[in-house]
DNA sequence: CCAATCACCTAACAGATGTTAGCTAGGCGT
DNA sequence: ACGCCTAGCTAACATCTGTTAGGTGATTGG
């Protein structure tokens, strides 16, 4: 069930657009270039209707980024809990993290323009826009912090580290991701195990003792 | 070539805004509203002067955008080359890498709109506002290379580890803490050391072998 | 003392922006 | 056949944008 995307717009819509049509291609615009940039009249013109027509669907444009923003986490979120809970019930740590990073960066930078919309226009939208999103934005950094507080309680990971901390660098350090990643240069599975890698066990070469 | 905006005006300035007076406010707002939000005119009445007369200091908008992304890297880099050199010859590779982080996070934190306001606003600028701003950007980014690379060479880093990803990713993840940094909940020190804690160590709790 | 230069101002421009009002044309159930 | 709902369209609005042209007064070198 995972190729939604793919070639079928079902015979039953002949040439409407439609809410999803308008928010698809507002999601690849916003996620190519940036939220300022982005007018509604670029939207319209993606989608192959006219500036006026979206107001059909939206009553404004900060609507149509509150969507995206959230189906952009929806998705991430998904994806992350299904990873993780599709593990065996004697999954390790390290596995479960492994899972749950690579489900992250999955969804960033190959399946979905929402999610890579979201981390990208977030820190530029208006205030208001950013705090409708914030139940749905809570609610993946919860799971997030569910998973690291069960790992820590099982003595896995270090005592001395602050889930919420680790969490943001955790999240931060992978969104960031989105501004350099380069798919000819390795994809999102191999730069999914370098960062697990990194998190886990560090860069140093620890000493034979 | 390097220095043209130097020493030259001297003491004479009465109550003029000037140049870098401009630029001053620039940096901070949009350090503070991000690249979209943030006009001429705004940038004037901040700096409490009228729109038409930053034309007198700045040929473009474009002009003072790349003037402040080369400012905020030249100062970062500045101050990192600054802490690693500072250290003794015999400095271990786990104390430079903290030094250069540290430096790195203090810069966003603690010192530079400028800095700070870089890494906002640099994925949000028009392509020709990037392009301007490479060279620079590329300086800074062959200090770290140089640095990690140093490091590998003699056995400190994991050899497996590719430099430039791990340039990318470490930059990638102190950067990302300009957006959730909060001052009350702890300095830009304190949060330096934990990351340097979980790039360099990890976050597993290794078994006793 | 005069001319020049500096640092700013006023007023306007052309274009882009979000948004609204009112219109049209096709498919639907009844 | 009728009216309704869907999904668009056109044209305009007020506002904001970067930018330019020409003007003003204070400071200063000769």
């Amino acid at each position: 069930m995972a190729d939604t995307t793919a070639g079928e717009v079902s015979e039953t819509s002949r040439s409407a657009v439609g809410r999803k049509g308008v928010l698809d291609v507002a999601a690849r615009l916003f996620r190519e270039q940036g939220y300022g940039s982005v007018s509604l009249r670029k939207i319209a013109a993606a989608a192959g209707i006219k500036a006026g027509s979206i107001y059909y669907h939206f009553g404004s444009k900060d609507e149509i980024v509150v969507a995206i923003l959230d189906a952009g986490i929806q998705a991430v979120h998904d994806d992350m809990r299904q990873a993780v809970g599709a593990l065996p019930a004697d999954t390790g740590a390290e596995a479960a993290l492994r899972a749950a990073i690579g489900a992250h960066l999955r969804a960033l930078l190959d399946v979905s323009d929402y999610s890579s919309a979201n981390v990208r226009i977030f820190g530029q939208v208006p205030q208001s826009v950013r705090d409708a999103n914030l139940p749905t934005r809570r609610a993946y950094e919860a799971e997030w912090d569910s998973l690291l507080s069960r790992l820590q309680r099982d003595g896995a990971l270090k005592r001395n580290v602050d889930i919420r901390r680790l969490r943001l660098m955790l999240i931060g350090a992978l969104n960031a991701t989105l501004e350099w990643f380069d798919p000819e240069r390795g994809g999102a599975d191999a730069l999914s195990r370098t960062y697990a890698d990194v998190f886990l066990h560090g860069i140093l070469q620890e000493k034979e003792t």
